[in-house]
DNA sequence: GATGCGATTATGTATAGACAATTAAACTGG
DNA sequence: CCAGTTTAATTGTCTATACATAATCGCATC
């Protein structure tokens, strides 16, 4: 057992009592004075357990007033949105791109106005369509996506590793499958999928814009929280 | 303009450097000592920058080698999931909810064992469906639940405000709408609905088991990364 | 009562210095 | 040339203190 940084221990135990509902929320917690009594430490060792514990939502702090445990308000949970071939490989199945089209065009779309590139593929997880994909690369932010095999590696996977994104935004619903996404993914016309659109941008110009069809029964997206950072 | 204090914007200068792609993954930034003589402060204030940073997962600290710009990995979204009432709310829409079922009995999911408060309702907006929701809620661990109102107040609400979670995962799917949901939603049997179950612990200990299906049409979720975690 | 204003209190930020922990890099002996 | 050892650079944590800032509380006044 390594011994735990003292801002570390103080903010753990803070933790624990608002954890196990022993201080429920509107709760005054201690404040840094008295703290610094009860750990006979200064009290930028405390300020820095409950600056920590605001950070991190489970305290609010006001002056003058003092802090207190945060009512729960939205649960702000993190979704991994990691690559498909990093995914389908970490699931121990064998990851397939087939690339159908590709086109360098003028963008009709406002989202991703300018020059681009077009592609459309399908994903396979052990042989078996996982999602259709289509998607719109600014060739002005990234000309080397020219230059990109995407045949041989899907476009996510290629700009996942050569583009650096600062924003994104990702829409999540359900739809039914039309005609043509039904014969991409071998299923049924009308079948539920889940769609996902994803927006990048780097520096508030915008990168690509991708919109993943997945099968619902072979997909699902999990997010999860945990609320000591854990 | 309110003067923003020295680490806060040594903060944001780093990141502007780090998002504009003028330093791009792996490149050192300067260390304590040197952004201390350059901002003529003391190391702390750096250190404080430095630290955020590397919580925030911009920079990756290793000592006697350095700080270094971090290399993107998986683009990991904050997806906001807020109580119904208050998103429906939110969207100047009136928000409704009606309870269709209420039983307590014991349990026979293994995802909730023990002795549970069965719910079923509707969650409307502007007085049209909007969600189906069955839920399960942990009598042991939330026995006021028992005494609550939950035709007045849908009982996600309630939990909101009266129970601390500490753990929470929700699994996010599209599924074809059953004849049962169907009819409850005022929709099409085999229409797509988007299916989020949310399970929710405190302290380990599981509190409540829901699953909510959305009118594909009516709700989307959406997921944002901001770099800079404005 | 209602209103305005000062006093008080808790947090927010910053300083300057100290020592500890880690580990890359330089050095040394075989 | 390699392996083990020492050195030194860099971050991690903590102290003690100081002043700034925000907001509540209470008092005086209208």
């Amino acid at each position: 057992m390594t011994a735990l940084p003292l801002n570390a221990r103080i903010r753990r135990e803070i933790e624990a009592q608002i954890l196990s509902g022993a201080w429920p929320p509107g709760t005054k917690v201690p404040g840094e004075v008295a703290l610094m009594a009860q750990y006979g430490c200064a009290r930028m060792t405390v300020n820095k357990a409950l600056s920590a514990l605001a950070g991190a939502g489970l305290v609010t702090r006001k002056r003058r007033a003092g802090t207190f445990v945060a009512r729960p308000r939205a649960q702000s949970m993190v979704l991994e949105i990691t690559d498909l071939a990093r995914e389908v490989a970490a699931r121990g199945q064998a990851y397939e791109w087939r690339l159908l089209r590709r086109a360098e065009r003028r963008s009709d779309n406002p989202a991703m106005p300018g020059q681009v590139l077009e592609t459309e593929g399908v994903h396979y997880a052990d042989h078996a369509p996982l999602a259709f994909e289509h998607r719109l690369i600014s060739t002005a932010q990234v000309p080397a996506i020219l230059t990109a095999d995407l045949a041989q590696t899907a476009p996510g996977t290629w700009l996942l590793a050569h583009v650096p994104w600062t924003e994104a935004e990702n829409r999540i619903t359900a739809t039914a499958a039309s005609p043509a996404l039904a014969r991409a993914l071998g299923i049924a016309p009308g079948d539920p999928c889940l769609t996902v659109t994803r927006r990048t941008w780097r520096a508030a110009a915008p990168v690509t814009l991708v919109t993943q069809h997945f099968i619902a029964e072979r997909h699902e997206l999990v997010a999860r929280f945990g609320a000591a950072g854990v």
